[in-house]
DNA sequence: TGTACATCAGTGAACGCGCGTTCACTGATGTAC
DNA sequence: TGTACATCAGTGAACGCGCGTTCACTGATGTAC
């Protein structure tokens, strides 16, 4: 985290021939480091990729055709990383428990991933990225309106509406939560587990 | 909006003598105007202020040490606007109406003016800026955990602790609720005003 | 086994751009005598 | 009433920087004959 506008830290080693496609590892992996420890994701510029990686800015162009492109792979990792997460957590679990899971690996994620988290729901998504944080909510949003209890039936049916209204409702509080907490840390936040439980008590009680 | 990054509407004409403060005034104006159109409050720079008011670049030095302070006189204008708006808003009102007004006067302003928004509360404040985030939140959390119901008194005494604990899950609902919908455009979203009916009947219940 | 050639994995210098910042300056207007 | 001077409100050109992107290139390694 100290060095990495710096020198790399060894001289690079040319990739031998028929490996080339390494150097496309090496540079989403430093995409992704550098995003990781940026406070400001839009401050990863294509030339400190090829400074962390050790390489020409130039050799970037053989293996993406712009920033867009690379921040892209690195968004898809970290999205299929994040679903894996909330899948994972709430494996074998029901209702609040459940609930609470998703939650709670939501919102650890996002802490852990500030950088990640904010560019991927943060909208700050440079022009060309195409892992849409639209989509990318709109998938995490179905896991979690479907783990909100059924709301009461007061008359004969559900209302798809209603739920749909839930889980929004989660969401955005989940997120505020994040983004809250990321963004000012001076603020005496009580421990985030307790936050979401609240956050999980306040909606997760059946009916409206 | 349009040519906001065009020419200025019509030649400048210099301020007479003794009303150099004026052009003071212009920046602070041209600078609101550029935060509140920018998508990305930290591509506003100092050329493209000095460009908006039709004055070389250099001119800015006069008034302004660096585009911190100036942008610094253009938050708090705003955070004064945004305090008002909460003020005039519960004027008169009590009890849950009060919490209603207050809530929907800081939602409304937030989705009225993005580009404020995120530079205040977004934590994407450049360096140099000292009306800082931090204490903007601080100062609306107590205004918006003082209109909350008191906590069920379920021993002798209400902690102090809890009525804090609530004001900051209301606030960082609020705060994902303008986040998510600013930057998620796409998604349905309700009406915002029953957006935040919603949250505040979830967390204006009294008691925990 | 030797050699010409093709391919591969990059390099290095250069370009034009917008940026923040500096510096000496200009031209209009007020003021002292 | 004139005129020298000071001040005020800016200007305009230049600087060094990092950026994205281009282009011709280089040097090692494999392959065909």
């Amino acid at each position: 985290m100290a060095e990495s506008t710096g020198r790399p830290r060894t001289a690079r080693v040319r990739n031998p021939r028929g490996q080339g496609g390494r150097l496309r590892e090496q540079l989403v992996e430093a995409a992704a480091h550098l995003l990781a420890d940026a406070d400001q994701p839009e401050s990863l510029t294509l030339r400190s990729v090829a400074r962390e990686v050790g390489v020409a800015p130039a050799s970037i162009y053989g293996h993406f055709p712009d920033l867009g492109a690379l921040l892209d792979q690195v968004l898809e990792l970290r999205y299929r990383e994040l679903t894996e997460a909330l899948r994972s957590a709430s494996e074998g679990l029901d209702g609040s428990e459940r609930l609470m899971g998703l939650c709670a690996a939501y919102v650890g994620w996002g802490l852990d991933h500030p950088g990640e988290y904010r560019t991927l729901f943060g909208g700050r998504i440079p022009a060309g990225v195409t892992v849409a944080s639209h989509e990318t909510g709109i998938g995490l949003l179905a896991v979690l309106t479907a783990a909100l209890p059924d709301p009461l039936a007061d008359g004969d049916d559900v209302k798809p509406d209603e739920r749909q209204r839930a889980g929004l409702l989660l969401w955005t509080s989940l997120h505020g939560l994040v983004s809250a907490r990321m963004e000012h840390p001076g603020i005496p936040w009580p421990p985030w587990r307790e936050h979401v439980a609240d956050i999980v008590a306040l909606h997760g009680a059946a009916g409206a």
